[in-house]
DNA sequence: AGACACCCCTGAGAGC
DNA sequence: TGCTCTCAGGGGTGTC
């Protein structure tokens, strides 16, 4: 399950194996990810044009190309890409192809098609888009720090879990590692918003600071199918303290870690390190 | 406007 | 063994 750390880990190996590579056709395979396939906006505004930088906003990978294009790609919850020999046959899944200059291709797999692969013309005004701009500082910058959060959620009655996963509070968090970082700050994910004192906002920024940091020091969790450009899978798992644990001992104070359904999703914490 | 339910989709795993 | 069922959770839309 992508979220920021394993997009940040997708884009770094993408930024190194594509930038100042050129993209020669772009074939697409299905009508539509989660969003229509525009085919040919997408091969007008893309085909011939050099990948110049690749970076991440939240966790969608944005990549600027020559003449002031642009392509923006979001994983899903199973997307993944590939770069392979063009001889390598096309498998399964694999929805659009990048031809590029010297044989090889970009490939964007994903079995459940809820990723998105846009792109932008130069000279337009539809840059940046809303799913963009709508966007909140990313967590691990500048501006999001204790009073930032604090000023956001106060007076929400909303619990505090369901509004880290609001990517206009801040961007790039899921439902993995709220879990996680509400554990390391030691507070209830279901407690509300307007419940949590100041000095508590900022236990949980300087929490989701250090998980995310770690997760990306470790290319990311794979919990079911996420794998890197690389095919390899992120070793941030064994570093999860309570997601996926239901049932089991907490591995700080032993009580089991309870699980329950906030907004349709699952959380998990243990009632005895988290107040 | 805030809060929530529901929808898209496939594969893995459980249970019978 | 093979079927059916549930669940996973990104982001977007619709409703109260």
């Amino acid at each position: 399950v992508p979220e920021l750390p394993e997009v940040e880990t997708v884009a770094r190996q993408l930024a190194r194996h594509l930038e100042g590579r050129t993209i020669t056709r772009v074939h697409t395979h299905v009508d539509s990810l989660r969003r229509p396939l525009q085919g040919g906006k997408l091969r007008a505004d893309v085909e011939g044009r050099t990948i110049l930088r690749i970076g991440r906003r939240g966790k969608y990978l944005v990549v600027e190309l020559s003449d002031d294009a642009r392509l923006m790609l979001h994983l899903g919850m199973t997307g993944t890409f590939r770069i392979l020999s063009r001889s390598q046959p096309r498998g399964k899944h694999e929805h659009v192809v990048f031809s590029l200059a010297d044989g090889e291709q970009w490939r964007f797999f994903d079995p459940r098609r809820f990723g998105m692969v846009e792109s932008f013309a130069p000279g337009q005004d539809d840059w940046p888009p809303p799913s963009l701009a709508g966007l909140g500082p990313e967590p691990l910058g500048p501006d999001f720090h204790g009073d930032y959060l604090h000023q956001c959620i106060r007076g929400h009655r909303q619990a505090i879990k369901v509004l880290l996963l609001d990517q206009r509070l801040v961007a790039g968090i899921g439902n993995i590692y709220a879990s996680e970082l509400l554990f390391r700050a030691g507070i209830r994910p279901g407690r509300g918003g307007r419940r949590l004192t100041r000095p508590a906002c900022a236990r949980v920024v300087c929490a989701t600071r250090e998980v995310l940091t770690e997760a990306i020091a470790a290319g990311g969790t794979t919990i079911s199918t996420y794998t890197n450009v690389d095919g390899e899978m992120g070793m941030f798992d064994r570093e999860l303290l309570v997601y996926g644990r239901g049932g089991e001992p907490c591995l700080v104070c032993g009580h089991p870690v309870r699980q329950r359904v906030q907004a349709g999703r699952s959380t998990y914490f243990c009632p005895r390190c988290q107040k």
